[in-house]
DNA sequence: GAAGTTCTTGAAAACCTTTTCAGGAAGCGC
DNA sequence: GCGCTTCCTGAAAAGGTTTTCAAGAACTTC
C-alpha cells in the first residue's frame, strides 16, 4: 500500500537513483530536482522499506534481548534501561524469554538470527562459554550477569560475591553470629556467587555455616517457605540473608505471620535494591544493584561493536560495584537472645 | 557468511527453485533430488533470510508492543503474557515504550512500521480514536486498557469502573463513610474510570465525595504523598482507595511512618492485584485484574487478524471482568471513630 | 510406435533499496 | 571554438527468496 521509492521517482519525474541520492545525501543533485524529490517524498509519506534495507546492508537496527524470563521488578527495570538507551541510539529491541536450558536458548537465538544485529544475553543458568557456542560467531553478543570465566567476550556482571559479603559483614558487625542464608536457584550462577560471598565473610569471622544454609529461590514464595524452615531451627538464627529482595519480602511475610518482630527478633536482608525494598515493612536492608545502568552500558557496548567495524578493542569484562543500603530490617542483635 | 538458497542449490546440484520447493513442500520433487536437497540444507545449516522473506511476503512475523512505559510489576506481567502467547504462535515481540503523547506515539509507530505485522497498543493517555488515526489504516491493531468509545477496533479493557465500584461498596459495607480516593494520573483514562466508579458507589450510598478526592498517581511515591495529605484532613477519612496497588503500597508506608495502624485506624485498598499485594503488610485488599490473560487474548486476536485474510469478523470490544479480593488491609470501621 | 498427458525442473520476474558504472551536459582553459 | 575535466543523472546489478511460466522428460493409451 505505502509508497515506494519508485512512486516518489515517478511523482518527481526523476529516476529512483536521484531520489535515493537526495534522501541519503549521497551525492550532489541539482537544487531544482532536489526540491521536487523532497516534496514528492513528503507528499507520499515515503519511508524506506526496512526489509529491503536490511537485505542490502546486512543491518537491521535491531537488538535481541535474551532473558530467562521477564517477570518481576528486576526485569522490568532492566528492560527499561535497555530500552532507554536503545531508543536513544535509534535501535529497537526484540525480546525473547524463558531460556534457561541450552536447547531453548538455541531456539531463541535461531529465531532472532538475521533479524537483529547483535544480542544482549542474560543467562545465569548457562555460562558465557556455553551460551557463546550456541550463537553464530559473527553475531556480537554482550552478556549480563552471566558467569564468564576466562572467555573473551563483553560481560557486565554485578558484584554478587562482594555484595553478599558486605551484607554478611554488616550483620556480623551488628553482633549476629547465627546468620541463615536462603540459597537461590541451584543453576543460577549469580545466586551461587552470593552464597560464596556469605561463606567467605562467615569464615573470615570464624563462624561455621553448618545448618545455616536453606533451600530457596528468587520468588517471594521461596522466601516464605525458607523462613518457615529457618524458624523451626534450633538454635534459631538471628538474621536471614535472602537470595534477593523478592525472597526477602516472602521471608518478611512469613515472619509477620509467625508473629516474629523484625528487626528486634530477626534481621532480614535482601539483594538487588528494588524500588519495592524501600517500601517494605520494615524497609529492607539490601544491596543496591545498578540494574538500569547496566542496561545502558550493555546496549552502548553492543551498538559500538555492531557499528564500529574496525575497532578491534579487546573484550570488556567488568564487575560492576554494588552498594550496601542499610534500612530498618536489620538491627543489632538484642542482648537477651545470645 | 551464512548459507543462502544458492549455496544449497549448488551443493545439491539442482536449481534454487527446486530447493525452495523441497523446503516448502510447494510442489512434488523427485525423491532422489529431494534427499540431496535436504542433506545439503542440513549440512549447511540453511535458514531462509527473514529480510528476503518479508520483502516478498509483506509479512515479518513480528508484533509491535507500544506501551507508555515498562517499569513495574504490572508491565512485566503484561509483557510476560504477551510473550508467552507470541512464542506459542511463532511470533516475536518488538517493544517500544514511553509514549503518552501523540507525537512520541506517532514516532514509535513509524519506527515499527513494516517491521511488524500488527500492533498491541496500550495508550490510556490517548484514546482509541486518536491512536488509530496515527497508525497506518492497513496495520491491524489491538488495544488494551484504552478508552474506546464507539470506535470500531479490537479493544480489551479491564472493568476499571466496576472494580472501583466494588471496592468502594466493600468499604461502605464495612461501615466506612468518609472514604478518600487517590486519583491516578490526570491523563490516564483507566484512572479516571476508577474515580468514576468510586463516585458512583458513593452517590448510590448517599454520601458526598467533597474534599475526599486527592491528587495522586500510579507510583508508590504518589501514594505516600497522598496519604500524608489525607492524614492532615479533618475530619480524617477512615479508608483510602488508592489509584492502584503501587499507590496503595506508598500509602501503607506513609501510614506506618505516621504510626497509624492498618486496618484498625485506616483501611486501604489497591487496584490491580499484583503478586506483591498479597505480600504487603498487611496483605492488600484489591481488585484482581487478569493482566497476563489479557496479554494472551490480545496476541491471539491480533494474530488472527493478521493471518486470517478473509475473516471479516466485526471488531471485538470487550470489558474483562475483575475480581474483588479482600485481605487484611481493610476492616470494619471501629466504633470509637465514627 | 505415435500422439497426447502428466510430472518434474529450471529460468526469470518480482519485492525495494543502494551503489557502481557509464554516458551526457556543462564548464574550463587555451 | 576545441578538447578536457567536472558535474549530474539514469540504467543496471546485487541482495535472497517465492512463484509463475515454459519447456523438457517421462509416461499413457490406442
Amino acid at each position: 500500500m505505502s509508497a515506494t521509492i519508485h512512486d516518489v521517482a515517478r511523482q518527481a519525474g526523476v529516476s529512483i537513483s536521484t531520489v535515493s541520492r537526495v534522501l541519503n545525501g549521497t551525492s550532489p543533485v541539482k537544487e531544482e530536482k532536489r526540491k521536487l524529490v523532497l516534496e514528492a517524498a513528503e507528499m507520499l509519506g515515503y519511508v524506506p522499506n526496512p526489509a529491503a534495507l536490511s537485505l542490502l546492508n546486512k543491518r537491521t537496527g535491531g537488538i535481541g534481548v535474551v532473558l530467562p524470563f521477564v517477570t518481576g521488578e528486576f526485569f522490568s527495570e532492566l528492560l527499561s534501561g535497555l530500552d532507554e538507551t536503545a531508543q536513544s541510539l535509534e535501535s529497537f529491541l526484540i525480546i525473547s524469554t524463558s531460556h534457561s536450558r541450552p536447547t531453548e536458548f538455541r531456539k531463541a537465538v535461531l529465531a532472532l538470527d538475521k533479524r537483529v544485529d547483535g544480542l544482549v544475553v542474560m543467562a545465569p543458568a548457562l555460562d558465557v562459554e556455553e551460551a557463546s557456542s550456541l550463537v553464530s560467531p559473527d553475531t556480537p553478543v554482550v552478556f549480563i550477569n552471566t558467569h564468564a570465566g576466562e572467555v573473551g567476550a563483553d560481560v557486565f556482571n554485578f558484584d554478587n560475591f562482594g555484595g553478599a559479603r558486605a551484607l554478611t559483614r554488616h550483620l556480623l558487625e551488628d553482633g549476629h553470629e547465627r546468620i541463615a542464608v536462603v540459597r537461590g536457584p541451584e543453576t543460577a550462577w549469580d545466586a551461587q556467587e552470593r552464597v560464596r560471598g556469605y561463606r567467605s565473610a562467615m569464615r573470615d569471622a570464624g563462624f561455621s555455616t553448618d545448618g545455616l544454609e536453606f533451600e530457596g529461590g528468587f520468588t517471594r514464595g521461596d522466601g516464605y517457605t525458607a523462613a518457615e524452615s529457618i524458624l523451626r531451627t534450633t538454635p534459631r538464627p538471628t538474621a536471614i540473608l535472602a537470595a534477593n529482595d523478592y525472597c526477602a519480602f516472602g521471608a518478611l511475610s512469613a515472619l509477620r505471620d509467625a508473629g516474629i518482630e523484625v528487626p528486634r527478633e530477626m534481621s532480614v536482608c535482601g539483594f538487588d535494591g528494588l524500588t519495592s525494598s524501600q517500601y517494605a515493612a520494615p524497609p529492607l536492608t539490601t544491596v543496591q544493584v545498578p540494574i538500569r545502568e547496566i542496561g545502558h552500558r550493555a546496549i552502548r557496548q553492543l551498538v559500538a561493536r555492531v557499528r564500529g567495524d574496525e575497532n578491534e578493542q579487546p573484550p570488556n569484562h567488568e564487575t560492576v560495584p554494588v552498594e550496601l543500603v542499610v534500612r530498618g530490617s536489620t538491627a543489632a542483635r538484642t542482648a537477651s537472645r545470645g
